[in-house]
DNA sequence: TAACCTCAAACATGC
DNA sequence: TTTGAGGTTA
C-alpha cells in the first residue's frame, strides 16, 4: 500500500540509503577504554557505541565559542539480544563520568519500566567506575531525573511551560476510554448519531483522530491508508474532531496525543524551543523504530543539528505501525544531518543459541527492507527450534503444560519460561488449563487494571477534585448515584459551574433528583474535603474509597473482588508524592500495561509468564513457547490487507523468536473449532502453518508432532502442499 | 422526560 | 464482548 521509496534492500546501496559509515575511534577513547574496568565487559562494537564522539571532559560543558561540547549524532542499530540496554546504560554512565550533569541528560524510553531499568544500570556502572577512579563523576539515586517515555516527559514539560502554552498547569489526562466518551458526547451534540447510514463507532473515530495526529498526515490520507471504509464520512469526522478539540480545551483535559502535540507546538516556537533544548546536554532515545512522525519532529526540534543526540533501535523489530509508528524514522535518521549521522551496528547476540538465531534470521531474511545485518552468537547448541504440530488448541495447551512442567522438573524456574501469542484471547484456553494444573502465571499487557469500571469510578472522583473543569470525570462521578443519568448529570454540572466563577464550581445548593437525595450530602462533604488544599495525600484516596464502596456494592455483582482492587489503588497511590502526579503518571503509564510487576502483591514466588508478543518486547526468557503459528493468527486475519501489514506481522514473529535464549517452541494447531456453537460441536477449520515458515527454511527447525496430532501427521502441511481453507471459507462470503 | 432495561449487530487487534 | 438503539417504567 505504501508508495514511499524503499531504503537499502539487502546488499544493494540504493540512492539516499543509510549505510554504515566507517567510524574512526579517537585515540583518547581507546586509551580511556584501556584503563576503564567498567568497559571491559563490552565487545568492540559496543565500546565504540558507548564512546563515540563523547568529548574527553565535558567540564563546563561549553567550548571556547560558548557552545556546549556535544557529540555528533549517532545511530546505534542494535539487533535483538545484542546488549542494547547495557550499551545505552553504559553510554549514559560514560556521559556522567565525563562530567555531564545527570540532571541534564534526557533519556527517552518505550515504557517506564525500561526507563527504570536503564537508570538503575547506569547508576550502578557509575558507582563501579567511581570506585576505581574516584572523583570522575557523581550520580546519586534519582539524579537521572529526565528518564521516561515521550508521553511522561511531555507531561512534565507541559506543566512547566503551561502558562506559555495557554494551558492550566493542573490539566488532567484522559485515557483512551475517557477520550472515547468525550468524543461520544461531542458526536451526539453534533447530531452525528442520527444518520441514515451508520456512523463509525466512537472507538473507530478516536483511532482515526489519533492516527492523524501521530502520523502528522491529513485526514484524507489517514482514511485512505488505514480506514478506507470510513472514507465517506470525511467531512463529518472533521467536524467531530473540531468539536472534540474544543471540548477538551474547555475542560482543561489532554488526551495521550495532546501530550505529544502540545510538546510539538512548544518546540515550534523558537524562544520556547530554545529554553527546552537548553535543559539538556545529551538526548538518548531507545526503541526508535517504534516512534512516530510526531515524535521524530519533536526530537529533531530538540536537537536540530543532532548534537548530543544518540538513538538506538532495530528496524527488524518495528511492530507498532498500527499506532502510527514509522520505520522511516530510523531508516532516514542518518541523512537528516550534515554530515550524516554515524551508524554503529551491534550484531553479536548474547542471548540465543545459534540455531535459534539461524531460524530467526531465516524468517526475517524474507523481509523486503531493512538495514542489513545478521545476528550471530557464540552459544552453540545442537537443539534446533521446534515446530510442533498439535491437533487443536486444547492439545496445544496440553503440550505447553507438559513442557513447562518438564522444564521445571529439570530445574528451570517458571519465571524463566514464557508463552507468547499474537492477541490476548489466544491464551484463553491455556489460562484455563494452567489453572487446572495449579501452575501460577502472570499475564503481561492483558489486565487493563485501570480500565475496570470500578477502578475508573474511583479515579474519576479524584480527577474531578484535581481539575474541577474535567467534565469527563465529573460526568462519570455523578452518574454513580441512583437516579442520575446523563441528563441529570449534565444539569447538575451546569448548575454547579454557573454559580461559581473562574472555573471553580460549587455543589452547595444543588438539588439532586429524588432518588439521589439520600446519598448526596455525604458526597458534597467528600468533595469539600478533597478540594481543601490541606487535604492529606494519599489519605484522601481512602476517604474517597469509603464513600464509594456502598455505591460499588449497589452497581456491580461480585463486589468483593472489586473492593480488593480499590485497596490496590490506595497502595499504588501511596507511592506518589501528590494527587496530581499520581493521576497523570498512572494514566500515562498504567502499572499493568508496562508489565510492571512491582507493587502487585499476593503473587506466588514463582510464576509462568504469559504475554502478547508486543508486551514481550525487550524481554528475554530461557524457554519460549509461541502459540498459534498459523495463518490467521500470525499473520493475524486482521492484518493481511496490505504488504506493509504483512511485513509488520513478520517482524512480530521475529521479535517473538528472538526472545528465546535456549529453547524455542513454535506451536501449530492443525485445526480450530469455530466459535458460537454447541459445547460438543465439531465445526472446525484446518489451519495452514504460518506463511512465515515456508518449506524452504524447514531445515532450520525440528519438526515434531505432539499427542493425538500424530494421527494427522500427513495433514500437517509438511508435504509442501498448502491449502488455505480458512481463507477460502472466509472468502465464500 | 429521563433513567433503566433488553436485544441485535458489529468490519479489529496489538499499546 | 461490547455498543448503541429502542422500548418500558418511574
Amino acid at each position: 500500500m505504501s508508495t514511499q521509496p524503499t531504503p537499502t534492500p539487502r546488499g544493494n546501496a540504493g540512492a539516499g540509503a543509510a549505510r554504515p559509515r566507517t567510524i574512526s575511534i579517537a585515540p583518547s577513547a581507546t586509551a580511556l577504554s584501556g584503563d576503564s574496568p567498567h568497559l571491559e565487559k563490552l565487545n568492540r562494537a559496543q565500546r565504540r557505541a558507548v564512546l563515540y564522539g563523547l568529548p574527553e571532559r565535558a567540564g563546563g560543558r561549553r567550548n571556547a565559542a560558548g557552545e556546549p561540547c556535544a557529540s555528533p549524532p549517532l545511530l546505534i542499530i542494535a539487533g535483538a539480544g545484542t546488549g542494547k540496554t547495557m550499551t545505552l546504560a553504559h553510554r549514559v554512565a560514560e556521559c556522567v563520568l565525563r562530567g555531564y550533569d545527570p540532571g541534564r541528560i534526557l533519556l527517552l524510553t518505550f515504557t517506564r519500566r525500561a526507563a527504570r531499568e536503564m537508570t538503575r544500570r547506569a547508576e550502578r556502572i557509575v558507582a563501579l567506575a567511581a570506585r576505581s577512579a574516584p572523583g570522575r563523576g557523581r550520580i546519586g539515586s534519582g539524579s537521572l531525573r529526565w528518564a521516561g517515555t515521550f508521553h511522561a516527559v511531555a507531561n512534565r514539560l507541559l506543566r512547566l511551560y503551561a502558562p506559555a502554552l495557554g494551558l492550566d498547569p493542573s490539566f488532567t489526562v484522559l485515557d483512551r476510554s475517557d477520550a472515547e466518551d468525550l468524543l461520544d458526547v461531542v458526536r451526539h451534540q453534533a447530531g452525528l448519531s442520527r444518520r441514515k447510514k451508520r456512523f463509525p463507532r466512537k472507538g473507530t473515530c478516536l483511532a482515526i483522530y489519533s492516527r492523524c495526529v501521530n502520523s502528522s498526515d491529513p485526514l484524507k490520507k489517514c482514511l485512505d491508508d488505514a480506514f478506507p471504509w470510513c472514507g465517506e464520512w470525511e467531512e463529518e469526522l472533521r467536524e467531530l474532531f473540531r468539536g472534540y478539540v474544543e471540548a477538551k480545551q474547555t475542560r482543561s483535559v489532554l488526551d495521550y496525543d495532546d501530550l505529544l502535540l502540545y510538546w510539538f507546538h512548544l518546540m515550534q516556537e523558537p524562544a520556547l524551543a530554545c529554553k527546552v533544548a537548553e535543559r539538556f546536554d545529551n538526548v538518548l532515545v531507545d526503541e526508535y523504530q517504534d516512534t512516530n512522525a510526531l515524535q521524530a519532529s519533536i526530537l529533531l526540534a530538540l536537537c536540530p543539528d543532532g548534537k548530543g543526540l544518540t538513538i538506538v533501535g532495530d528496524d527488524a523489530q518495528a511492530i507498532y505501525a498500527f499506532r502510527a509508528a514509522t520505520v522511516r524514522n530510523i531508516l532516514d535518521f542518518p541523512e537528516h544531518f550534515e554530515p550524516a549521522a554515524a551508524v554503529i551496528t551491534l550484531e553479536q547476540n548474547y542471548r540465543s543459541t545459534q540455531p535459534i538465531l539461524d531460524a530467526a534470521n531465516a524468517v526475517i531474511g524474507f523481509a523486503a527492507e531493512r538495514f542489513s545485518k545478521d545476528l550471530f552468537s557464540k552459544r552453540a547448541s545442537r537443539q534446533k527450534p521446534r515446530v510442533v504440530a498439535v491437533e487443536d488448541e486444547s492439545d496445544q495447551a496440553e503440550y505447553v503444560v507438559e513442557q513447562v512442567l518438564a522444564a521445571r522438573e529439570a530445574g528451570l524456574a517458571l519465571q524463566d519460561q514464557a508463552v507468547l501469542f499474537r492477541t490476548t484471547h489466544h491464551s484463553d484456553l491455556l489460562q484455563i488449563e494452567l489453572s487446572r494444573h495449579n501452575i501460577p502465571f502472570v499475564m503481561y499487557g492483558g489486565l487493563r487494571f485501570l480500565e475496570a469500571a470500578h477502578v475508573k469510578d474511583l479515579m474519576c472522583v479524584l480527577r474531578w477534585a484535581e481539575n474541577p473543569r474535567d467534565g469527563v470525570a465529573a460526568f462519570r462521578t455523578l452518574q454513580l448515584f441512583p437516579g442520575i443519568g446523563p441528563a441529570a448529570a449534565q444539569r447538575i454540572l451546569d448548575d454547579a459551574t454557573d454559580g461559581a466563577a473562574g472555573g471553580r464550581f460549587s455543589l452547595q445548593g444543588i438539588e439532586p433528583p429524588a432518588a439521589a437525595r439520600h446519598d448526596w450530602p455525604a458526597f458534597v462533604e467528600l468533595m469539600r474535603s478533597l478540594l481543601d488544599e490541606d487535604c492529606d495525600w494519599p489519605g484522601q484516596v481512602g476517604e474517597a474509597r469509603r464513600w464509594y464502596e456502598p455505591h460499588l456494592e449497589r452497581l456491580y455483582d461480585a463486589p468483593m473482588v472489586r473492593v480488593r482492587d480499590l485497596e490496590q489503588i490506595e497502595l499504588i497511590a501511596s507511592q506518589y508524592p501528590s494527587r496530581g502526579r499520581f493521576l497523570s503518571e498512572v494514566t500515562i503509564d498504567p502499572p499493568s500495561a508496562s508489565g510492571d510487576l512491582a507493587g502487585v502483591p499476593h503473587l506466588d514466588e514463582d510464576f509462568l509468564i504469559l504475554s502478547t508478543i508486543h508486551s514481550a518486547k525487550g524481554q528475554e526468557f530461557d524457554n519460549v513457547y509461541v502459540l498459534n503459528l498459523v495463518d490467521g493468527c500470525i499473520p493475524s486475519d486482521m492484518a493481511t490487507g496490505s504488504a506493509d501489514e504483512i511485513e509488520e506481522e513478520r517482524r512480530l514473529l521475529y521479535v517473538a523468536m528472538t526472545r528465546a535464549k535456549d529453547e524455542l517452541h513454535l506451536i501449530h494447531p492443525l485445526r480450530f473449532y469455530t466459535h458460537r456453537q454447541h459445547r460438543a460441536g465439531d465445526r472446525h477449520v484446518y489451519a495452514p502453518l504460518s506463511r512465515f515458515l515456508p518449506g524452504s527454511i524447514a531445515d532450520r527447525f525440528e519438526i515434531v508432532t505432539h499427542g493425538r496430532g500424530a494421527e494427522l501427521d500427513d495433514a500437517d502441511g509438511s508435504s509442501g502442499v498448502r491449502v488455505d481453507v480458512a481463507a477460502r471459507l472466509r472468502n465464500m462470503w
